[in-house]
DNA sequence: AACCTCTTTGGAAAGATTCTAACTTTAGAA
DNA sequence: TTCTAAAGTTAGAATCTTTCCAAAGAGGTT
């Protein structure tokens, strides 16, 4: 519970009520570099809380989502959608082989076309997938 | 049936044996531009077609999208994957409001992150959410 | 025609996510 | 403190998307 605290503001700064589960969710979201799934989540926390139901991992990111305190990402993964805490701007790259996901910075800016003149732009995501440096150097 | 040719054409480029349910199946990605779900695509030839399978079409879109004819695209939609022919690198813009789902241009080359040196970059994907110029002017 | 391979089909099955209805907790008023 | 209404949580059923599988079909080759 490292984030403990930070979660709790952060759920009060976008008018989220801080539940239990609601501040142990975002915690590991926020603790956790890995982008993981709804069942990572359930998983991890169920150790500590026996009680903890799917459906609330499901709510609970569902609304982190929609106040846009938490990110998802579906083309990570083939099937199973994966959350992201992290507000800044970047990208994710995936490995093809070792599957490890990076992220990277982007400057945002430059992507901006002029047909999007007008556009509100809320929410970018920048995805790439290819092979890693270590998995490059094995195959060579 | 309007790119019947082309799809027919791009089939063989790629190694992929023209059957009438996969020349049908990118024929109609290559007309619409609207980034069809599986079951748009199914519905849509289930006129002409009764006895299509709903699993040749995903067959297809996943043989399509292995070979790299076609991009899939899980972000956009909450639940469905969605499939596009346009092979161009490219952004897709969802408007919030509307769904409307609009296509951009992507420089990119200016995306790229030193610290991607070293990685091999096989896809790019660029998606942006916000509101449509649109769906700006009804609400102001 | 006989044969082989690849493709399609439909239904069953699996997997992910949402719904529902009952139960619990919370915040604020009395 | 106690009450009340609203919000949150739970477990399991239900739904929806996707894949699997075995059988049937189509195309091409000898």
């Amino acid at each position: 519970m490292k984030y403990q605290q930070q979660a709790i503001e952060k759920l009060k700064e976008y008018d989220v009520h801080p539940s239990i589960q609601r501040v142990m969710i975002l915690d590991y979201l926020l603790s956790c570099n890995v982008h993981p799934t709804v069942d990572d989540i359930y998983s991890a926390l169920l150790k500590d809380t026996p009680t903890l139901s799917r459906a609330t991992v499901y709510n609970t990111v569902n609304k982190l989502v929609e106040v846009g305190l938490v990110r998802q990402l579906k083309d990570i993964d083939k099937k199973e959608a994966r959350y992201d805490a992290c507000l800044e701007t970047h990208g994710h790259f995936k490995c093809v082989k070792c599957g490890k996901i990076f992220d990277f910075k982007v400057c945002d800016k430059l992507i901006l076309d002029k047909k999007l003149e007008g556009f509100t732009v809320n929410t970018k995501t920048v995805y790439f997938q290819g092979v890693c440096p270590e998995c490059n150097k094995v195959n060579s």
